[in-house]
DNA sequence: GCAAAAGTGTTTGGGATACACCCATGC
DNA sequence: GCATGGGTGTATCCCAAACACTTTTGC
């Protein structure tokens, strides 16, 4: 390989899309751009990743950075999500972002702010870049991966009810799902396991709390959906 | 962001995990290199991608130079796999590679020689950086993709008999499925039709032709496995 | 006692699995 | 007529889907 100029590799970025569930929505989190291109804009955190340090090890750095969130306590999963390239997504010049998506709970950005918040993923505000597609891919392999693995737990707290454990999925499907159907289907899944704590809140009977056999991502042996 | 050192991206590499299957058996292209790093060592197609293009049309420069294939004529199905990245991958500095994984038929690369094969994927030669494991990675995908989608498409010809639409998913799964379920299986998913045309070879009985409806990627309604 | 969510079973239909023999052809 | 691969059916079991009422609690 000959190069007749020396070689200019595009600029390389990263970017979190990062999913919790608050009152059984699926949020995202977001910040407010302050500067051009795109100022006022919402995006996802994210940043310039250089030479010398892998994608991730970027993402930490930007994600804690610029939204004050420590991608590995806070988060329970994470994944690389997609490459996106389009010569023309930056206005400023050709950058590639690796794309990373990744599920919490109850995350609370230390710089949580007017410009530091989660929306819901139905309603999102006008967003920088391509950065709206990243989040609509981004769901949908979210929802793939709830299908035919135990991902959910990303999204939940250690110990659970069964209904929490069914709006989860219900909050990322966008759809409702039969409850008798669905406690007997997850239970002979044999992913989680009963606890002695009940959930006691309000004026009805107590639910008996679950937890994860195990919080690694393991492939169901029969999908859902 | 402030950087009180110009900043510097890591090296864009892309490489290409093209497969086709050849006497049922499934093969990954393979050149070998002449020049350090790894010399003598057999890699994917690849190489850098600069700033202005994006990966795919890098690619398709890439393995067009280096292994004469053209990945838009030649291959019927190309995707994105992953992106590897970590700092030592390549000895000369870090470079973040950008993959893809296409599926081809009776590919001729027009540079076919000694040091440009397709290789059985369970008898790989020495690989260079860390391709061994983008090649497994990129395996495991597309065995994915044939239990979720009509994707075999992508290894057969226009028009295939059941045989070999059978041992195209045992070529990739590497296990043998049974006959008579297999067929009544992938015949009641409506993806494909009968033709008027007969495979006939051999001292047997001729076997009917079938095509896809569709040389799209579509998911099934009912997956394999 | 009443409002609110937790918890629970049965029926039915469709698809997965297991399994062995006849058919059409070339020589 | 025989060797070779093409083509076909049935029984069983498991699981998905549909569907409504009772239980436990706080007030």
């Amino acid at each position: 390989m000959n190069y007749t100029k020396p070689y200019q590799p595009p600029t390389v970025t990263v970017d979190a899309v990062i999913f919790q569930l608050t009152n059984n929505v699926l949020e995202v989190l977001l910040v407010q751009r302050s500067k051009d291109p795109f100022s006022g804009a919402w995006a996802l955190p994210g940043g310039y990743s250089a030479q010398g340090e892998t994608t991730l090890e970027a993402l930490a750095v930007k994600v804690s950075t610029k939204a004050g969130v420590d991608i590995h306590k806070d988060l329970k999963y994470i994944e690389q999500l997609y490459t996106f390239d389009s010569v023309a997504r930056d206005p400023r010049g050709h950058a590639v972002s690796v794309t990373y998506m990744g599920c919490g709970l109850k995350i609370e950005p230390t710089k949580a702010s007017e410009t530091t918040q989660f929306f819901p993923v139905d309603s999102l505000p006008a967003l920088a870049y391509d950065h709206k597609e990243i989040i609509r891919y981004a769901h949908e392999r979210l929802s793939a991966k709830l299908t035919y693995t135990n991902a959910v737990y990303g999204l939940l707290p250690k110990q659970f009810t069964l209904t929490q454990l069914q709006t989860a999925y219900e909050a990322v499907f966008g759809r409702e799902l039969d409850k008798r159907n669905f406690r007997k289907k997850f239970l002979t899944l044999d992913l989680i396991r009963e606890t002695k704590e009940m959930f006691r809140v309000g004026a009805h009977r107590p639910a008996k709390l679950y937890e994860f056999n195990n919080q690694k991502l393991e492939s169901l042996t029969r999908s859902f959906d």
